[in-house]
DNA sequence: ATCGTATATTCGAAAATGCGAATATACTGG
DNA sequence: CCAGTATATTCGCATTTTCGAATATACGAT
């Protein structure tokens, strides 16, 4: 895999590394909406959001309209959402992995 | 989604979120392999590589199999490899996408 | 026990990230 | 033009990440 695609992988995981912008990437599953509502639906400071938003627009994950007073976001490929679903399968794995793990042990133990 | 999801996603997406991390991660795809084959292969200070190693074994992405004297790692979970093969695939799409916008850049301009 | 090799950890410095407070910008209605 | 609302940016500070250098640990061979 050449350096660079590595880079950009690297750059599109550090974006989406983070709880809340995590949260906005899913609260955009319903379609697009304003700043103002992603802050108050997550209960987010007005700076912080718009921070967060930031990040994901300098990496393109997200892409504002403009309409009149307020900017309406988006998520601009819907890959990331799959993205956000293969991390749920994957929590799941571990989630019933660490619990055979468990039962072995009890196994064990009433031996 | 709970937050405690989230978090979840956030800390794997943070231990993947770096190009030395991806690389080693994709290394292991032919198998597990000793550190010192890893550092060697990647052209990484041993130091720096267990630093990453164990980034990655903090959030059980990767576990090592001691044999005397040296550490096997492996990848635990095929999944992430799919992950990392999702992000390649938007990779190629926003390349696509984005050569789509120049030809109507030009197509504009040949007006 | 001691030496050599493989791997891990600690340390210190530089850079990056995250946050709230304050400030700036852009647009709308009067 | 002015006031108000929505959003973005800047600033200062605390925390985290990353790196190489140095050091520690674990193991096998002699």
């Amino acid at each position: 895999m050449p350096e660079s695609l590595r880079q950009f992988k690297a750059e599109i995981l550090s974006a989406l590394a983070h709880p809340t912008r995590i949260a906005i990437v899913d609260l955009l599953r319903a379609g697009e909406l304003t700043a103002g509502v992603c802050a108050e639906r997550l209960g987010l400071e007005q700076a912080n959001l718009s921070q967060h938003l930031a990040v994901l627009r300098a990496r393109q994950i997200v892409v504002g309209r403009k309409a009149g007073n307020q900017v309406f976001y988006s998520v601009r490929d819907p890959l990331i959402w799959k993205l956000l679903d293969l991390l749920r399968k994957y929590f799941l794995r571990q989630v019933s992995n660490s619990m055979a793990v468990l039962e072995e042990l009890e196994k064990e133990e009433r031996k």
